[in-house]
DNA sequence: CCGATGTTTCGGCCCGGGCCAAAGCGTTGC
DNA sequence: GCAACGCTTTGGCCCGGGCCGAAACATCGG
């Protein structure tokens, strides 16, 4: 009747309004400071140092001291992944924060999943990737195949860098507004920069949402085409 | 900032520890009556009640009413999964309940997880599925081979009534002991009760472990072959 | 019908914990 | 230095919500 984990902790600080906001918040992946993350749950300063300690002694967020700001951040992807399974729950279960609004549909089109791309265009990679034979599944791991090494190598990724982390190259991550797999782990992490550092896309201020400029929306068509 | 699932009501369901015992309880798969569960959360029948209806309110369980019992379930596989989900967090975090207690080697080994078998056991099956080319796996689908039809049908599953369903045959659940994936979908159910009908295995009373007779194992270890 | 059993509802107690204002530390810049 | 800024700590208020006992419903067996 005992054994196992126990989830009450972790689910206790989710269940609060405003550290769930702060989380959502640094799903983004961006660090964020105390005073932004106080002003996105919709708190005093005081009340959010007191949330932002909690995460922090729960394991679920981290901080980066610089100067007087102090940063936080998730405290790693496996947060994000969790937290994208009980948002899949609850969008499944028709708990919804508001009516959609105006960003809704660009966030269901593209946005930041902690550092990599989810929405239809982070599913679009994935599939693209695996329907090309560059990425294959296996029972428990996905990787590249030798073809996608060279894809990747041409798209412009430095492959033997990513490598030396210590992070899985590849993981699988579940999308809440698609209910489909997207790629996750350092290469999808990689792969979200160069369409950053290519102006291919940017992120909508103070959003999770990302937008493609016009000639980048049909360079990352051709760059991840679907099955004919 | 509001856009997206509101993951607060349901967190909330499971920051509380009466419920979250109760949900855990519930995994075992087995319908529960709310005396049963009052007792296994450690509150009195008032207060479980109150719970349970709080439960159904926010679509994490269902109950259904025979007699003046009131038995209750998981709303759904989902619900299990996202737990499975948090659980396999908060272990890693190190969040435990009790120190590892007798029962939980067993648990380990193999244990029931809403109506399919995890743990060792439950990895192995799906190991050797694969591994022997009875189940593929694609980018978004996992679905049994030809070969793996005629295995089903040997294994004395009757596959045309669990296509009936509307509920996918196969799928893959995160477990949170061994971290690697185990069969889930109503194959994954079916195989579990073919291996209590056939007397391989059966449950701990009161518990979601589940041990297997002697000559059960190595009829097991057989029929579900790892790779030499 | 009537009592036994299982479950829910009601009323009231009480504690945990969220919230803020104000005061206390560090850091930065002039 | 001293003032401005960012964050954390402290103290006190207060509300939500968990908890139980008692009473009200239901259902079953006789």
């Amino acid at each position: 009747m005992k054994e196992g984990p126990d989830i009450t902790r972790i689910a206790a600080m989710l269940g609060e309004p405003a550290r769930a906001n702060m989380l959502i918040a640094l799903m983004g992946g961006k660090a964020l400071t105390a005073g932004e993350l106080a002003f996105q749950a919709g708190v005093s300063p005081a009340t959010a140092s007191g949330h932002l300690r909690q995460l922090q002694d729960t394991g679920l967020a981290a901080m980066r001291r610089q100067g007087r700001h102090h940063y936080f951040t998730l405290a790693g992807p496996e947060v994000g992944h969790a937290l994208e399974a009980l948002l899949g729950l609850a969008a499944e279960r028709g708990h919804l924060r508001v009516r959609t609004g105006p960003r809704d549909p660009a966030m269901r089109a593209a946005r930041v999943c902690y550092d990599h791309l989810a929405g239809a265009a982070g599913v679009r990679i994935f599939q693209s990737l695996t329907h090309q034979g560059l990425l294959t599944l296996d029972a428990e791991t996905i990787a590249l195949t030798d073809p996608g090494r060279h894809w990747a190598h041409a798209f412009g990724l430095d492959l033997a860098a990513l490598e030396q982390a210590r992070r899985p190259l590849c993981r699988t991550c579940l999308d809440w507004s698609e209910r489909r797999t997207h790629l996750a782990g350092s290469l999808g992490a990689a792969i979200l920069s160069r369409l950053f550092a290519s102006g291919w896309a940017s992120r909508l201020p103070d959003s999770r949402a990302v937008v493609f400029s016009d000639g980048g929306r049909s360079g990352f068509e051709t760059a991840f085409p679907l099955a004919a």
